[in-house]
DNA sequence: AGCACGATTAACT
DNA sequence: GTTAATCGTGCTC
């Protein structure tokens, strides 16, 4: 019996509520009827068009369009001319807002994301957001696939409790020219390595 | 161990 | 034309 997909009232909520509540759970990937999966360990919450550091600062392009829809769709797009990122729509359709997965801990599939990602260490295996993308075989053509419905290609599991005092947050990553306050909020959200260990 | 930089494309100004 | 929600390498301390 499979476990549950994590319902789509899950990521139609407050985008930072969301991104802290991702930790622990388990992301899966069906590719070529194999199942990889990890247990998230780092987010980021990017929300509304005052946040200056979401794409959706500039207000609805071609790119951001997906963000303003309907939660629990996958919003992945490329970087520095080499690096696919993944993200997870969230907030009620219309407003934009999306949470992006920064790091994983493998747990299935470790011989497809080893070859991925040959020639690193185990534990630089999915240690950043474009590396699960490598590891998991995700680029711009899931862009839009729906994490809760009935596409089995992505998606979200209940994985494993985290107790909150464990968790800590921060400022956002790589945002170099963005202005306080978004450049310093807490919206980063990371596994303290000691509850790492609990499950390592 | 830590910092600086180049890679390489597309969206946006 | 500029910038970017990053990664890997190579250098220095």
């Amino acid at each position: 019996m499979a476990a549950p997909r994590l319902p789509r009232s899950f990521f139609a909520r407050d985008t930072v509520e969301v991104a802290r509540d991702l930790l622990g759970k388990r992301i899966v990937r069906e590719y070529d009827g194999l199942r990889i999966s990890g247990i998230i360990l780092e987010t980021e919450a990017y929300r509304g068009e005052e946040d200056l550091a979401c794409h959706a600062r500039a207000g609805r392009t071609p790119r951001t369009e997906i963000m303003y829809g309907p939660p629990g769709r996958a919003y992945i797009y490329f970087v520095y001319g080499m690096h696919w990122l993944l993200n997870v729509v969230t907030e009620e359709e219309g407003f934009p807002g999306a949470v992006l997965i920064r790091a994983i801990h493998p747990e299935e599939g470790l011989d497809f994301i080893s070859s991925r990602r040959k020639g690193h260490s185990q534990t630089q295996w999915t240690n950043g957001p474009a590396k699960i993308c490598q590891a998991l075989a995700i680029d711009g053509d899931l862009n839009g696939v729906d994490v809760c419905g009935a596409d089995l290609q992505i998606w979200l599991e209940n994985g494993v409790e985290i107790e909150p005092e464990l968790i800590q947050a921060g400022p956002r990553v790589g945002l170099n020219s963005v202005l306080d306050p978004w450049k310093s909020i807490a919206w980063r959200f990371v596994v303290n390595y000691q509850s790492l260990k609990a499950f390592l």
